[in-house]
DNA sequence: CAGATACATCAACTTATCTTGATGTATTGA
DNA sequence: TCAATACATCAAGATAAGTTGATGTATCTG
């Protein structure tokens, strides 16, 4: 049986509240904060990234892989550079998430007791 | 010195990356997931959740603490009951960073090479 | 006051995440 | 073909996060 997070967010989007949760993960590092932040300039490949963020290669290919899997970025191959970019779709799904959340349930709450 | 994502978000928010990760984070777990989506109902206690979610109540309260601890819920205690609601502007606050993530930097990118 | 209720916190444990350095795999250019 | 470059992946260790059951602290009620 789908859980209430799922049912409500299948009306938004086909993201399991799993998938949600991930792409909420993948932004919840300061390091993968700096890698979306500096893919605004456009598609960057790893070594772009490395030189800004002052980072060693293999922690960067492991937050971008977190990235990747949450679906927040899509990569390209061009001979041997990845070039990764923002994903726009996963960033709509969790500002429509974000808005589902900001909007009263159409089942109001009954201030209830425990006793 | 600042990074780069904290002047960015230092346009949108008074947030610090930090705290933007948190908040991120916060949401990056099912069971934290379904206790913001009971809560679009209203204001709930923690029995409520309890119940709602059939799960034990040292869990709910863990969770409880993150999402307050981000800023995302509010707590008001009345007499023995705790009563927990969403807190809009934290949740405005993520929603404009995302906004601020689908905007093209105003330094495009040159799309180089490393070699 | 004594017991019950609502909730937080703690300790112990399990599991997941992150970091680092080393190694593997394409791809390119000399 | 050989060395260099770009990137992924792996293994080992460190840290953080989540679960569970027990205990602590207010608050209420009889």
């Amino acid at each position: 049986m789908k859980s209430a997070v799922a049912t409500e967010l299948s009306s938004v989007c086909a993201k399991s509240a799993q998938q949600i949760a991930r792409c909420f993960h993948a932004l919840a590092d300061e390091t993968r904060l700096q890698i979306v932040d500096r893919l605004r300039d456009g598609e960057q490949c790893v070594c772009d990234l490395t030189g800004q963020l002052d980072t060693a290669q293999s922690r960067l290919s492991f937050h971008l892989k977190s990235l990747k899997d949450a679906g927040l970025i899509l990569d390209r191959k061009e001979g041997r550079w990845v070039y990764y970019s923002l994903n726009p779709e996963t960033l709509d799904d969790m500002t429509q998430f974000l808005a589902v959340l900001q909007t009263q349930s159409s089942k109001p709450h009954l201030a209830r007791r425990c006793d």
